[in-house]
DNA sequence: CATGAATGAGTGTTCATTCAT
DNA sequence: TATGAATGAACACTCATTCAT
């Protein structure tokens, strides 16, 4: 039951790509209507013309990326084929990989929730994580109820720290290449390593988290 | 060793609170020097005065606040008293203890990582990320020496956990808050909470990360 | 074979004509934007947007006003009615007319002469000098050729004579009038005298530089 | 009967001497306090502490370098063994080395003359110009007596060219070098060069407007 | 007598937005 | 629908001057 997608024009998502390129990097503040209309290629006018003002074409751009970002685990649910822990890691490959594929805005959504004001992008960064929440919270009372999984599970707790880790790695990529000496990789495969490791360690901290009992 | 800590007056000091206070908020550009001076409760052409410039001042907040986060080893290296993953457990309540009592400034820390640009301020977080991975090294290192970890550690990887968990934690305070319903508790024992489920979380994640066998 | 002038829209000569009138009475420095917008009856955001910045606005001021500025010799030297001497008198009525005209452009020119840096006006400058000395070197080697004019003349020196000469009667027409009980003639008339007065003494003293032996 | 000339302190013909240097490159606008502090080695303070103003420190400069700059002709009305027309090459020698040696003081001079404003320091100027046209008006006076002069003389015109002439010499020093492929000629060697041929040159032109019929 | 600290006005420039077409 | 022109507010910073000692 989502609520429909608001429907952009071919020209206003060039706008609204242009801008998440420019925010992830220079902030809100830090990006000028004119950056933006210059990198999309469009006159400075059509921004307020089109979205009324830099405030609502950040929410455009939420409005437009959010839908990418969202963990999808009905089916997953429904799956008898596979066992909790595989649901569970499967549900962590799809977080990593959306969150790699999204960085841009993934690093807009860092910058957001720093701000301690309620605003409508806070609005729609809240709705995220909980939505995306409840997604694993289903997945994990599932293998609790399956036995598979321990009783007392921190489920936020679990969250910051895969949300954390993984922000943690986007925004220290270069400090990560060099302490690797990786410095040379080029950049699509450095990046599907990225997602590798990513994955690969939250699994791993996931099962601990999942089924050892402290 | 430490290179000479810059001293700076009391008027100064007062300043560069203000300027942390502000930027770790709204960020850099989202902060004026009014704003700033107003806060600050002194006259806008102060900064200039004091610092330079606005950028300059930044320069000032990193200097006078990556004291307090720098962890220190050397003593707890020397100690025979503590088992390795005792020391270890020491370090993470240090950090922790360290990042909470100084989130604004681990705010604007967050931010800075976030652009891409080498600037005098990402030369600091560089810096403070090297050493501060040293520090862990060590102590890691002993540990492996001494047969209480296991050999193959990705350090850089424990330290992006550790980091981006805290880091997300305090970007996510409210949201932790709501979800435990935990909206009525008093600012600073909710401050105390935070520290002891972080410290406990770490705990057990670094044990895993260091002896379990994958 | 010019250039091609740099084409200024209506709102953008009104403005470069505000600007030539306030720096050539208070200078560059002791003019500011603000100055100049409520001269021309314009926002001051206007000067940025059209010109760029205020030191752009002055080189535009440089691009649009020289042109005027340069004394044209060509059809003098193919002109067989005329003796060497009366060619170069006439050059000088030009050179008087146009300096005389173009009074408000010819007192920045003389305050920018006085700055000892090399800027893009100070390149326009030299360039109008040495344009201008290379007409009046035809001229005279013409004149020398023909036997009009004696061997050892300095042009240089001469040229000095003839531009100093100008530029202080502009710069103390009060002090000029004053002394000559002509406070209350008219403006123009003044300016017509100033002219005739000008031209008839250069002729005379261009005449002996030009002819008489030492 | 000069009116007694006010006495500074050391330290304060210090900051004349600083001023003067920054005022005759930069302008009064373009030079701030500060320059001027820094470049006399003094306490920015010191400059309103002792002078009052920025202003008042013109001023200062006026009344401190206006003493050297004035043409003494008294002796040389009395001087029976020169003829007339000597006198006023002495005149002319004087006039020019002063102006020479106090070429700072006389850049400020011919940048304060485009201001069309009545304040202290035009008044300064005005009572130079008249002094100096006095002195050489009796010089004049005395030859046509004699009968060594014409009649119709323009003594204000013929001054505009001295002054005019050596005004601009002054300020197109370095064009006049470069057309004269003076470029490595040392400094001292240049000025004296440029003494001598302003000299020759104006003595000439006089001679001719003081006796020649045209 | 001298000066570091402080001030409020002013600087040139950029900003997001609106206007006129 | 689209845009160059235009605007007033805000920006960081510098200014000459004054204050407090």
């Amino acid at each position: 039951m989502d609520k429909p997608a608001i429907e952009f024009t071919e020209k206003q998502i060039a706008i609204i790509d242009a801008a998440q390129k420019l925010f992830a990097v220079h902030g809100f503040d830090g990006t000028s209507v004119r950056d933006i209309a210059h990198e999309a290629g469009i006159n400075v006018a059509m921004i307020s013309y089109y979205f009324g003002s830099k405030e609502k074409l950040m929410e455009a751009v939420f409005e437009q990326k959010t839908n990418y970002t969202r963990i999808k685990v009905e089916n997953l649910l429904l799956n008898d084929a596979l066992s909790h822990i595989e649901k569970i890691n499967i549900l962590i490959d799809d977080y990593v990989e959306k969150f790699i594929a999204q960085q841009e805005f993934h690093r807009i959504m860092i910058r957001e929730q720093l701000i301690e004001k309620d605003t409508p992008i806070s609005g729609f960064i809240l709705e995220l994580k909980k939505r995306n929440l409840l997604s694993i919270k289903k997945l994990i009372h599932d293998g609790q109820k399956g036995g598979s999984f321990k009783k007392n599970i921190d489920i936020v707790l679990m969250m910051t720290t895969m949300v954390g880790t993984v922000s943690q790695m986007i925004t220290s990529q270069r400090f990560y290449r060099e302490m690797n000496n990786l410095e040379d990789m080029p950049e699509p495969e450095f990046q599907k390593h990225l997602k590798k490791k990513l994955s690969v360690h939250l699994k791993n901290l996931f099962k601990v988290m999942l089924t050892y009992e402290a």
